[in-house]
DNA sequence: CCCTATTTGTTCGTATGTATC
DNA sequence: TGATACATACGAACAAATAGG
């Protein structure tokens, strides 16, 4: 065990014990160095294994801060996010971080059967439920397709009733890629999540009735931790 | 931007332009120190980046190398993970880790639809491709129902083989439950990926031709998932 | 608004420990 | 066993962001 571990851990136990708290601020470099009496970069190899595991995080200036713990957080498990929100009794709300038109990248043309560069429009989104933040996405529409979209999504504050009132009655999700990574530093900010939650990402292809493609999405969750299972030896 | 930060760059971009490819070892922090006209530390403050990008990974004594990419795995309704394999042209393989008869657990007697504490086989597997291991497996089936499987199986070495000598010439997926979590310490050494590199965890229910719940299996990789059907019901 | 003390971030230097080959 | 290479630790200095007077 290195003396970084040992302080490492020493911190943790302190603040799962609760003579820190949330909110609180650690004492600073120099203090612990002198505390646990080691070179302070000993102590500044220990913050940055508790800023990794999202327990502590650290400010240049003013100094490390224990992290406000997180919410679980479940992992939608229907295209129609405010319906089953609603089910369970909770509220739902969404957050536009961008709408605009822009230029296809490659990967989006390719899914939705346009020439590169032929322009979509680009929505970003941020979800929440009860007001805590559980999800991101990102979709992407042609342009020359729904031309009024950017007004209507406006107006209107859900994609379903855009499509709908675009002649578009029903949709479904043809195919979905899923894979799993840690979190971006502003995505771990935006979803307030610690950035060693890893986040489950969707690609997904929407066709319409005809099996046209209509919409290439991307959204990001965190989720749950899970700790059910029998150890491996 | 920092020094280190350039350094991570530079380096990132040489892995991405394949003039390091999957499994190379990168030069010796002595040696990249030398290279940019650093001090080590402040290399191995940027390899510290790429360790926990999941991008490299360093052995003490050994060096530093480029982690292998993980290559994406097809979810189906009839997974066929060999065959999948092999039609790539790779060659695949399965290690038993465990194979006995146990009582069931809670959760899995209700997925299977037996009363809790009956007896299910239980397996756990790790996969490999072209001898790297790729994932671990846990599979569950009424022993009841399958009174002989531990024989079969170890004589025919396969699931699917095993079932249908049992007298189950077809089965599906019925249902996928996924999320994401950090490995454990067992896991990420038997998967051979770092520890801050996420899992994908797929609990899934497959069911015979006649509907009747069959296996409940768990199984985790450290890949990227395809799924090729309305993904989470 | 500026100045200054505080605090974390970066970089260098040096030395020793420890795992691998 | 020895050489190599990464891991840990200490010391020193300066940069950069923050907070408070």
């Amino acid at each position: 065990m290195s003396l970084w571990q040992d302080i490492s851990r020493s911190l943790e136990r302190r603040i799962v014990a609760r003579e820190l708290t949330p909110g609180d601020k650690l004492p600073t470099e120099f203090e612990l160095s002198r505390e646990f009496m080691v070179n302070r970069h000993t102590v500044r190899r220990a913050l940055s294994d508790l800023q990794e595991k999202g327990i502590v995080e650290s400010t240049q200036g003013r100094g490390s801060f224990v992290r406000r713990p997180s919410t679980p957080l479940r992992l939608q498990r229907r295209p129609r996010f405010s319906d089953h929100a609603r089910e369970q009794g909770r509220t739902p709300r969404t957050e536009i971080l961008r709408l605009a038109v822009r230029p296809s990248e490659a990967k989006v043309a390719t899914q939705l059967g346009l020439r590169p560069g032929e322009p979509v429009i680009y929505l970003e989104r941020r979800r929440f439920i009860d007001d805590e933040p559980t999800g991101l996405s990102q979709h992407h529409f042609s342009h020359t397709r729904f031309p009024g979209f950017i007004e209507m999504y406006r107006a209107r504050g859900a994609i379903t009733q855009t499509l709908t009132d675009s002649g578009v009655p029903d949709y479904t999700r043809a195919r979905t890629w899923i894979s799993a990574r840690l979190p971006t530093n502003d995505e771990a900010e935006l979803l307030q999540v610690p950035r060693h939650v890893p986040l489950l990402v969707q690609r997904y292809l929407n066709i319409d009735g005809m099996g046209r493609p209509l919409e290439y999405g991307i959204s990001r969750a965190a989720t749950e931790v899970e700790v059910d299972f029998p150890a491996l030896s």
